[in-house]
DNA sequence: CGACCGTACTTAAACGTGTAAGACTGTCAA
DNA sequence: TTGACAGTCTTACACGTTTAAGTACGGTCG
């Protein structure tokens, strides 16, 4: 077995303490340049590595970040925006010599809050919060624990926790308006899980542009963010009795490609009979026929903003809330032209 | 700041030393069932947990577990198989007290190397590979870092390593000996990334099926496991100037959904004028139009599986190679009876 | 009755690192 | 010459846990 080489080998290797080896290796003062430069240089020979374990210890905290996801596995599996999410946290967690810890966790609120305490008895150094709920407990739970969190999303609820917004109310009222320049007037929502914060303000928004035009949503059904539910959804939406929308805008990628395809299904075509748009532009979006019209999120980006005031949170203070730059619209072929609607109109006479 | 709760807490607070202590709550023999019960009792009320990291420094390794996922961002962030796959993993990591450790690294041999020997030196108790490439040189380094590890998928290389198998070939060969039995003879693959062993054997597994049937593939260009990858690759099968395939086998799911939006926007019907199939059953996959014909692995199951192999291989010793059920095709209406190819004959006179 | 043993418990050292406090040396100003 | 002081290095302890070795006590057996 291959010992591991610790501080005390560079000590003995170059005659000095493990104290002058400390504060060598760490960029301390009170070591001459010269010894300094001798320690740094066995310490690379030797290939030492910084024990976290051992450094968490007497830090009273490690290096170690948290992410908790709490989602049924088969939910989570649907959803490519994990990948993305990780890698930007990552990307910025390990360059700063940090490390991220992810758990999964059932949906319980005691399982959850158990979780977190756990972590932070091992002197976890952050927590990344995502989905966030309504009047989301580990708020305050994060708060008692005293250590820094940085919620993905819109969460002012609470001053301990820095908050990383992406603001989605943008993006989905830009669908709607282009969706209104083409003259659609019947347009639904399929929205997202209920109770979550973003499923919510996506739907929020969608019902203020149109109240701009003097509309409302013709009809607003929830999906839960999954590809089952966006095909339930969209079934509901054509075979309802209730009058037929001409455009469907859905709360994110997954559920607009099993809607569109369960469109197809029943004979609409796409955008001659109904016009479509997502939210994420996922990889795949781009690549469907028709292509999908959608909001281009940066997720990456937003991963590594939010790893970035997690950082600053750990060494620094509280963080104000930062807010990512509002993501475009990408128009592609799912959005057309509104039908001719004069059978519509025949029925329901307006005011001209 | 709620200074941490610790055994030395424990022990004071029932009257004996941090040893009993220590020995009563891992169940060790050395304490009387009734100072035991007390001691737990007080341990609960004071709400210990235990200190992963003095834990992991004592015992020269820690409780976590470490997948390092070689591969940009935006390679990862298409693919729906990695959350799937965590989700599984974690769910047994949690279950017996490990945490998973969660690295990206850029695709460059060493920076990997250096990465694995930083996560030994703090005493990461084991390793997931994946994305296994032939001849990996991390084989040979978990052996040197004496390291358990787990390899997900074939890879009989090292002895170091458990390996816990999912033969790809079996569903690629259904789905060939489906298409044969609908009468297609011109089957072209969309192959995964070069060097990668399942995009190998799963090529290999297709040319075997189609030499039982004393054919070869009518073409065979890699795809790189991406959306893009698989609209590029296809719109090179049907605009070539080679025969045109009846059917098109996909590595990969998402390369088959893009394919297919291809063949769409190029006029040509799916399954009517070419059979898909594709290999992962995603979640979305049902729910295209039309639904996807595919391999259905259980990604969540073969999480588990490669978790319970390196547990084993962590507290037991080395561990034999397991196989996971062959994983069942999914036949939906992506695939059809091979088109008419009378005018083909017609221009290609075959021995009647 | 002393030797011996098992049980219940304690003492003390260890894991690798960080750091406050002290020790030693040399320099400079008074 | 002496004291103050800065710079360099060391000593010694802490972090929370595990565990080998030791102590104390009561009981059993020859």
């Amino acid at each position: 077995m291959p010992r591991r080489v610790t501080i005390a080998d560079i000590a003995e290797a170059t005659g000095v303490s493990t104290a002058s080896v400390s504060y060598a290796l760490n960029d301390r003062p009170g070591v001459s340049e010269e010894t300094r430069g001798r320690i740094r240089q066995v310490a690379d020979e030797l290939g030492w590595r910084p024990n976290r374990a051992a450094r968490a210890l007497v830090n009273q905290r490690s290096t170690s970040v948290a992410l908790v996801l709490r989602r049924i596995p088969d939910t989570l599996a649907l959803d490519p925006f994990w990948p993305a999410l990780l890698a930007g946290i990552e990307r910025r967690l390990s360059a700063a010599g940090h490390v991220l810890l992810l758990r999964m966790v059932d949906d319980d609120d005691e399982v959850e809050e158990s979780v977190y305490r756990d972590l932070a008895q091992s002197g976890c150094a952050g927590f990344v919060l995502t989905d966030l709920r309504d009047d989301d407990p580990r708020c305050a739970l994060v708060e008692e624990l005293e250590i820094p969190a940085v919620a993905l999303g819109r969460a002012r609820q609470s001053p301990g926790v820095a908050a990383v917004e992406l603001d989605d109310r943008p993006g989905i009222r830009a669908c709607v308006r282009h969706l209104l320049d083409l003259g659609h007037r019947r347009i639904a929502h399929v929205a997202g899980r209920p109770g979550m914060v973003h499923a919510r303000s996506r739907e929020q928004a969608l019902r203020a542009e149109l109240a701009t035009a003097g509309l409302e949503p013709v009809e607003v059904v929830s999906g839960d963010f999954t590809a089952q539910g966006g095909a339930d959804a969209t079934k509901r939406l054509v075979s309802g009795d209730g009058p037929m929308p001409t455009a469907i805008v859905y709360a994110n990628d997954l559920m607009a490609t099993s809607g569109m395809a369960l469109l197809a299904d029943v004979g609409l075509s796409v955008p001659g009979d109904i016009s479509v748009t997502g939210y994420d532009d996922a990889p795949l979006s781009a690549h469907l026929s028709p292509a999908l019209t959608t909001v281009a999120t940066d997720v990456v980006a937003w991963g590594e903003a939010a790893a970035d005031a997690l950082l600053r949170g750990i060494d620094a203070g509280p963080v104000p809330p930062t807010t990512m730059p509002p993501p475009r619209m990408v128009v592609r072929a799912s959005t057309g032209p509104a039908p001719d609607e004069r059978e519509l109109d025949a029925t329901e006479p307006e005011v001209t």
